[in-house]
DNA sequence: GCCACGGATGAAACTTACTTTCACGAGCGG
DNA sequence: CCGCTCGTGAAAGTAAGTTTCATCCGTGGC
């Protein structure tokens, strides 16, 4: 990378705020104290000075200039303008379901069920937001075009790679995944040209995904990283990298919220793929459909 | 007049454009010139320092500046601001996202995107509504006063199942799931009151399912269904009734809409259970995270 | 016709906000 | 332990915004 790790954010008609979260771990301690003050009342940000906007962060005005630029903006009046607009557009949810933050220790259950899905909701809604298509395009591209697919993920993100695999094994593509790590090495080694690695990680830190990514690279196959920080180390080792916009969240619902996001992301793929091929996937769908037919009890209308 | 005819425009929530252009004929000739090229473009306006703007309205910044307070602000960057949110708010609604229906043959990737992300996003939020939070709070009671729980799921659902086995265990909680439908009638058989079987089957008719649950009912264990249909024949083995929203679908995105809406429900479950006793839950948590953190690269910070 | 008078206007002075530069200090790898 | 890099804020520098003030014009009285 060559200098300023400028993300761009110039495609990003709605998610500002999204983008700041994503990029919150990747920006310095004193950058994070700006970002959060920011992210947590983008109007209120908007109408500081970048002197008030300093001392609110406890730093200089240095700073709160290289948060600027560190998110994409040229400058500070840039980001006022730009969290003006972002504000104005989501003073919507005058619900009182619990945005973003954590569930109270009081709450009750149809408290939480309001605030999870809440969540959940944003959670696709803001990934579909700052997905970029021309991106999508490329990786369908190249699993249309792959020989084989091999798909990795550990943990939770284990059971999307799973997903995906099935998805595109149902559309008569051949795809694998491996929930063993030495499995997933020892197939990504016979990875070549023309193939294509799909490496989800939340975190994008989670050592073994990369290094299957790492080795799949390196045989020549397109490599794609799925994760919620366009930093992440995982994004060094990708040919595409594709970002979830789960908010940062702590142990709760955080993790099914980001799994969603996952999904959906991996769902929009598999129907771009399948949508190049519409006749030959719908084929596919309706034998495997047809195949387990027998295994469904009272076929016809559903009796009460 | 005494001096400045400042005209308020605070209690102006969405109108700055129509008041401005409301009080143009009482500005004079130099300030109507500017409170056009405001009207005309408030988004361009937002985006010119207060030179740029005299330049064009050809006249001085002090001009500008007296239009500022002519329309009741403070100074430019006021007017900047205000101006930048009320344009976001005007240009919202580009909406060409298909709702509900079929993805057209032509659809372009973004359209994709959009429709899926939409309709993943109400599976969600129209599950949520229409969850009971009686009957989840009566499953919560018996998972949390269960020795045992067993997760069934087929196909997709199975994902689904063993995402919310993974969830139980993961804060301390007995549970089981079985991909298999030998095993699973197995462990069901060995099922006894006070034990908690949930199955999970969208369309509410795989026979997989109902069989185990079924078997684990005869056994006395408390019985969970989870699917899209609410008379379809799973409930009828079931004690309690859980119910997603996923529209009826066509094979593209809507197996995914109900896999999110599965998923949103199992959380709510297991926020639930986790929220009767946080101080236990949460150290587990803490505990499961610690053990995959040498799988972690770049703990700290991540770099560009 | 000439002279106040007052409002509108822009040039310039001024102030504040924003941006850049630079030096210091902490942490890391050699 | 040294040198390196990186994050940081102080301070210098620049640009943006604001105020002041002189000018210009039209008006109406003398």
């Amino acid at each position: 990378m060559a200098k300023s790790p400028k993300i761009s954010a110039s495609h990003e008609p709605g998610g500002l705020i999204v983008h700041i979260s994503g990029l919150l771990p990747s920006l310095s301690p004193a950058e994070q104290r700006v970002a959060r003050l920011v992210v947590a009342d983008p109007a209120d940000a908007a109408r500081r000075t970048i002197t008030d906007l300093a001392t609110a962060a406890e730093t200089s005005e240095a700073t709160v200039i290289r948060f600027c630029r560190s998110v994409g903006m040229d400058g500070y009046p840039q980001l006022r303008i730009r969290l003006a607009a972002e504000a104005a557009r989501r003073v919507e949810p005058p619900d009182a379901r619990v945005v973003g933050g954590d569930i109270p220790p009081g709450a009750d259950l149809a408290q939480i069920i309001a605030t999870i899905a809440f969540n959940d909701a944003r959670a696709v809604e803001e990934t579909a937001e700052q997905l970029d298509p021309a991106v999508c395009e490329q990786v369908v591209e190249a699993i249309v075009g792959a020989g084989r697919i091999d798909v990795y993920g550990a943990g939770a993100s284990g059971f999307v790679a799973s997903d995906f695999q099935q998805k595109l094994h149902r559309i008569g593509r051949t795809a694998f995944y491996f929930p063993d790590v030495h499995t997933a090495l020892t197939s990504a080694a016979l990875l070549g040209r023309g193939d294509v690695a799909v490496g989800i990680s939340h975190t994008g830190t989670t050592s073994d995904v990369i290094e299957v990514l790492e080795q799949a690279r390196a045989r020549g196959a397109t490599t794609v990283a799925l994760t919620n920080f366009p930093r992440s180390p995982i994004t060094e080792v990708a040919d595409f990298v594709l970002t979830t916009a789960a908010r940062e969240t702590t142990y709760r619902s955080g993790a099914m919220a980001s799994r969603l996001a996952q999904l959906t992301v991996v769902d929009c793929l598999f129907v771009g793929v399948a949508a190049r091929n519409r006749a030959r996937a719908r084929k596919a769908l309706e034998a495997t459909a047809a195949a387990v037919q027998t295994h469904r009890v009272g076929s016809g209308r559903r009796r009460g």
